[in-house]
DNA sequence: TATAAGATTTACT
DNA sequence: GTAAATCTTATAT
């Protein structure tokens, strides 16, 4: 994907900790209610599915809530976290593997403006690191759980930033300590911007 | 049927 | 630094 927009198959390739890492630097775009606001991906983890404590389809749960992750790739996997925050996953890998990558953090490109009312901060730096906060700048919500990344409102552009692999940071996971061993795997991705 | 905990953010002490 | 907000899923009666 040189210069252009990630095709089908990209998101159903295997191997999602390798999706997770080449999506830092593509535009994440949505278009609703007629606004258009994306901004840069600049941080992800991956979830690997049934072999992933961490994940929700850890030993191959299937729910209501998480079967958008069951979908083929390039579906979008949005639900709501403590009850309040809605969280926005790609999922990756082909049909019924639950495989997906959480978008943890972006820097805003277009549609500042809506993104600072959404997030109601006029005055504060508009802040959308931390995967609550990057969701709801984008407008993003549970109603659009299930949505095809190719034909919907919510779209990955071209790539803005092309990190050299120095520059992309692996670590562990964010907020699953309980997930045991799991929780260690260098599974997160993310690149310094100017933060 | 009831209770506890979670892929978090925000506000208050 | 600690706790509340707030809803879904998982586990236990």
């Amino acid at each position: 994907m040189k210069g252009g927009v990630p095709q089908r198959g990209f998101f159903l390739r295997s191997d999602v900790v390798s999706v997770a890492r080449e999506l830092i630097g593509l535009e994440l775009i949505t278009q609703l209610d007629g606004v258009r606001t994306s901004g840069i991906i600049t941080e992800t983890e991956a979830y690997a599915g049934v072999d992933d404590r961490a994940s929700h389809a850890w030993g191959g749960r299937r729910t209501e809530r998480n079967e958008a992750m069951y979908a083929r790739g390039g579906t979008a996997y949005i639900y709501l976290c403590y009850g309040i925050h809605h969280l926005f996953n790609v999922v990756t890998n082909v049909e019924g593997v639950p495989h997906a990558v959480l978008i943890r953090s972006i820097a805003p490109v277009q549609g500042i403006d809506v993104m600072r009312m959404r997030r109601r901060q006029t005055i504060a730096p508009l802040r959308t690191d931390g995967p609550g906060r990057a969701a709801k700048a984008l407008g993003l919500h549970t109603g659009l759980n299930g949505v095809d990344l190719f034909d919907g409102p919510i779209t990955i552009g071209e790539r803005i930033m092309a990190p050299s692999p120095d520059d992309i940071i692996a670590g562990p996971r964010i907020g699953v300590d309980y997930a045991e061993a799991d929780a260690l795997l260098p599974y997160r991705f993310r690149i310094e911007t100017d933060l």
